[in-house]
DNA sequence: GGATGTCTGTGACTTAGTCACATTTCCGTG
DNA sequence: CACGGAAATGTGACTAAGTCACAGACATCC
């Protein structure tokens, strides 16, 4: 394949020509449809995964059926999950799924280790990404252990709404981003609602007051 | 100083001997006394830090004041967080505080790198401890998201709780472990003692049935 | 237009967290 | 030994969040 989605990522076009040629010589660019599970509790990764075009929902499901989003991987970015069961083996209770179409390069187990041990540009990106996704983790337990239902699901409004301030989304779906039960994002929104600040409709959520919104995510 | 500390850790003693001899040329053994405050949000660290002995424990504290601790880090394991602000810029809000008198070995910046780029059993080590610590995070989201609070407190007594079956901790130490108030732990411990499964004292608590405890710890 | 599946609404209830204090226990000092 | 203060624990009343068992409402596909 060619070395044109190399230029997309920063650490990477910086990298020295022959180390450009090692990753490209050996990386197969893949398409995966909207909604593919990438990884799975029990299925292990077989190749480096760096996303070029889409996103990626990171997931936790619990035993109980319900579920929380723990942080997304978009253009540019690697999968570290993928990266953590090349490098150790550890098993990891998350799963991986394509929220859009992806496009993203996969890089086989070998040539994966070689850029690292070759690369300091390419370990850079590696450890970026690690680093990244700690601190989402930490985020994460951050909100779920210290703040209110009512604040995050505004701050979950607010990332996931298009420019025009309208997003599509059921109930089920937003508490499976925040971790929670259907019902007590039913009671949020209508609270909400019945300030005027969004406007319900199935499946729909229109933002009718985003600095209302926005002042109350941003509350202590 | 000496290599003897590099046996302790089976990644590093299987190194060729001039990677050995790389990693302790540059190396200080320092030691910390309990309660010292390792990393901190806004501090940044200059050193990568490896355990030789004692434990290191990494807590997030919220704006409210309440903690929740993340992981330990002990005997044989690396610090991720002061790892990762060496290689990205990455700003935590997590701080590492020593339970236990510590002793470390601290490798300079510099030297880091060169034995990143340099062994390929360095790398492992410093991959596994992202991997674990990245486990260890997804974990506590797991718990704190989705677990009933007596179910984590009996598997916190449990882990804690010397051989013998007691442990010194205090209510409000307990409520930090688990991210939670201290009233609620007061009133889970006092449940459980009401059963008969703990005798309380001030500051310390008695496992008397550490087999009903185990499988509250465990039941779905 | 009816059947079907998805989505949403609701009330009653349990669990967890908050707030404002009251008590108890420990321990050093006079 | 008595006293005083700090730390630890206890308590009740309240609010917030999650659970459970349903009942409607809406979409769409024959």
């Amino acid at each position: 394949m060619t070395e044109a989605w190399i230029d997309r990522f920063p650490n990477l076009a910086a990298l020295p020509a022959e180390d450009r040629r090692l990753l490209s010589a050996r990386a197969a660019e893949v398409s995966l449809p909207a909604g593919t599970t990438i990884f799975a509790p029990g299925v292990a990764a077989e190749s480096f995964l760096l996303v070029l075009e889409g996103t990626v929902r990171v997931q936790q499901v619990s035993p109980g059926g319900r579920e929380i989003v723990l942080y997304r991987v978009t253009g540019g970015e690697t999968c570290i999950m993928t990266t953590a069961c090349l490098l150790s083996d550890e098993a990891y209770s998350a799963e991986g799924v394509s929220e859009t179409q992806v496009q993203a390069v996969a890089i086989p187990k070998a040539a994966f280790e070689e850029a690292i041990a070759r690369s300091a540009g390419f370990r850079r990106l590696v450890f970026a990404d690690y680093s990244q996704r700690i601190s989402d983790l930490m985020h994460v337990v951050e909100e779920v252990a210290f703040e209110r239902i009512d604040k995050r699901l505004a701050q979950r409004l607010l990332d996931r709404a298009s420019p025009a301030g309208a997003l599509s989304a059921t109930h089920q779906e937003l508490a499976a981003e925040l971790g929670t039960a259907r019902e007590v994002v039913g009671r949020q929104l209508k609270e909400l609602e019945r300030r005027g600040w969004v406007a319900l409709a199935r499946g729909r959520i229109e933002l009718k007051e985003p600095h209302s919104l926005k002042s109350l995510a941003e509350a202590d």
